[in-house]
DNA sequence: TTGATGTATCAAGAAAACTTGTTATACTTC
DNA sequence: GAAGTATAACAAGTTTTCTTGATACATCAA
């Protein structure tokens, strides 16, 4: 109930923090093809491994993609429940119907 | 076509930015109840004035929320079309049904 | 006009985020 | 093992963003 009024802040603040940033909306956007290992969001992205693996760590850490290590590969994909939670908190800052009065008469 | 395809990256960053600060979340929050003054907003929020304006600043820079002098008094707005923006924007980095081949096969 | 109020803007410092180069670790192949 | 590869993590420097205090401007009240 209080959830559904007043949107969550803290996660709202982390997630849009998340995909505030062109490197990582672009490691997004190739990971929507479905999952890529490292070394494939590199050669595409086209830049320094320690800067992609920054940015795939801030996407991991507010949950939007998690990673799966396999031989000396690591892969990446994207969360979609933590996409739908963005989507939420979009929805909710939207304005209210009712109580739309205006203030300093 | 490629717009559907293809997600403006500039725009979506400008946009996630803006709502990836608590203080920026808050005054949007209050303003889903309607139209407010700064003046409400900053008794509300209970933060320094300078500090409020640099927020609305960035809201309004990105276009979320709209301005209206009255007065010596400024109101604000949220803008519902961008929150859609961001909306739609969010959506399009959830993962594509088709094309989901893995990577280094 | 004078003084108070509401708000925006600016400048300087503080804090956070990003970049780059380096090093560490784990796996693989020889 | 030794050497090479894929990736993560760290450290130092840079850039961006945020905060704070001061100032400016317009409006309103007296």
């Amino acid at each position: 109930m209080a959830t559904a009024v007043t949107p969550d802040l803290d996660r709202a603040v982390a997630l849009f923090h998340a995909l505030s940033d062109a490197t990582r909306l672009a490691a997004l956007d190739m990971l929507r093809g479905g999952e890529k290992c490292v070394c494939d969001l590199q050669n595409e992205l086209d830049m320094a491994q320690s800067k992609l693996s920054f940015h795939l760590r801030v996407l991991k850490d507010a949950g939007l993609v998690e990673d799966r290590k396999e031989g000396r590969w690591s892969y990446y994909t994207i969360v979609p429940d933590a996409l739908e939670e963005a989507h939420d908190l979009v929805v909710e800052f939207l304005p209210r119907l009712t109580d739309s009065r205006r203030c300093c008469g």
